[in-house]
DNA sequence: TGTACATCAGTGAACGCGCGTTCACTGATGTAC
DNA sequence: TGTACATCAGTGAACGCGCGTTCACTGATGTAC
């Protein structure tokens, strides 16, 4: 039996040219039809229409894929959080409220993704370049709420502005996290998919954010 | 190399007479370990003294043991919550902050049991009296939001009702995965493990429930 | 109370599988002169 | 502009591993008479 989903070989050069991110791609449509742990290497080699081996030139070990593509994660979802809160303008509940949006939204957008970023152990927090780009997501957050509590920059934060933070942040990632599971879905009689949990019972729920507009 | 936590052979009876339970037990223990995908039949049927053949004896197969750990966990969870919405009294808010306290406290005391009862596709929902087991937890605190906002037992929700819901369970469903995440020890310069978790950050997360007290 | 026998709950060897990684290799590319 | 050669990015076969499950089996238990 042929393998439906396998690339064309196109010609086969013997040098493929684009194998990194094709490696990487390919990591994250295996996670999007298997899950986080679904994920192996050989099948990514396999799509990317190249010998088991040859990952090996462009990343440590499986470990190494993974990094990649959770740390382009990382980086995508914090330039989404930043355009959020910039779009949120002066006003810090418009600006943690976007940022709400913006979270579940790119956890229902990029699922795969979504979940290698939360899923720890699968890849290695020192891959170069990882910490940085992981720690400025949740920077965001913070300096909404700073800013919502007038706390500066570099002071500590008061035990309200750190429970607002923590409230923000657990709906947020709660929602996201029951979405994606389907819990949303299930049998409290809300259905529609993944439109009716983004039009309907996202705003719904962001009602409830600490600091609400 | 010995294995240092294999169950010592203690006299062999033929018979095990305890199996079943020791099995699951066996399964929570490697969660624990080693997280949901670390768990294996081989390895289960091995803490369990047994030969890998056994445990079909018990369940139809890997799948079997696992939904039974997760069915169990779901028992015990939703045990749980009915006891906090009792201890809560006539006040819906108390009900609701009760319940919140219950699901978190549950999440931190059986990370393997949350972890797994939070995992499609680990279990199969089709195991005799798992659906049941499972969809009371849920309804326990559709109850209370119920009360709090005077709408009766089986009339539809209003939408404020099920912003009320979905918010309530985003938040402490978000707080209990990214305490066991581990992203609460993290950068944002909150440590103090598990403690200052339960005694600290959670009652301040939890005044911000829709419903507060 | 004994006994024949069915059923239950184990054994342990074997199966086939897909995995990550290593190895010696080779073809293509880029660079120094 | 040509050429020698180092380096880069592939190949494909092989490795050892642990897995879930199956198989024919056997020892222990429970039951009918």
């Amino acid at each position: 039996m042929k393998r439906a989903g396998k690339r064309a070989p196109r010609k086969r050069a013997y040098h493929h040219g684009d194998l990194k991110d094709q490696l990487v791609a390919a990591a994250e449509a295996i996670i999007l039809e298997r899950g986080v742990d679904g994920f192996t290497l050989r099948e990514a080699a396999r799509r990317a229409g190249v010998s088991p081996a040859a990952p090996a030139h462009h990343f440590k070990d499986a470990k190494g894929l993974l990094s990649e593509v959770a740390l382009r994660g990382f980086r995508d979802f914090g330039d989404a959080l930043e355009a959020a809160d910039r779009r949120g303008g002066t006003d810090p509940a418009r600006r943690l409220h976007e940022q709400g949006l913006a979270y579940v939204r790119f956890a229902l957008a990029h699922p795969a993704r979504f979940q290698l970023m939360f899923r720890q152990g699968k890849w290695d927090p020192d891959y170069p370049g990882f910490q940085a780009v992981a720690n400025r997501s949740f920077d965001v957050l913070e300096r909404a709420i700073r800013a919502a509590r007038g706390v500066k920059q570099d002071a500590p934060l008061d035990p309200q502005a750190h429970g607002m933070l923590l409230a923000t942040w657990s709906i947020v990632h709660g929602f996201a996290h029951l979405a994606l599971g389907g819990q949303l879905d299930g049998p409290a009689g809300m259905r529609g998919g993944k439109k009716a949990v983004l039009e309907t019972f996202l705003p719904l729920t962001l009602k409830h954010l600490p600091v609400a507009p």
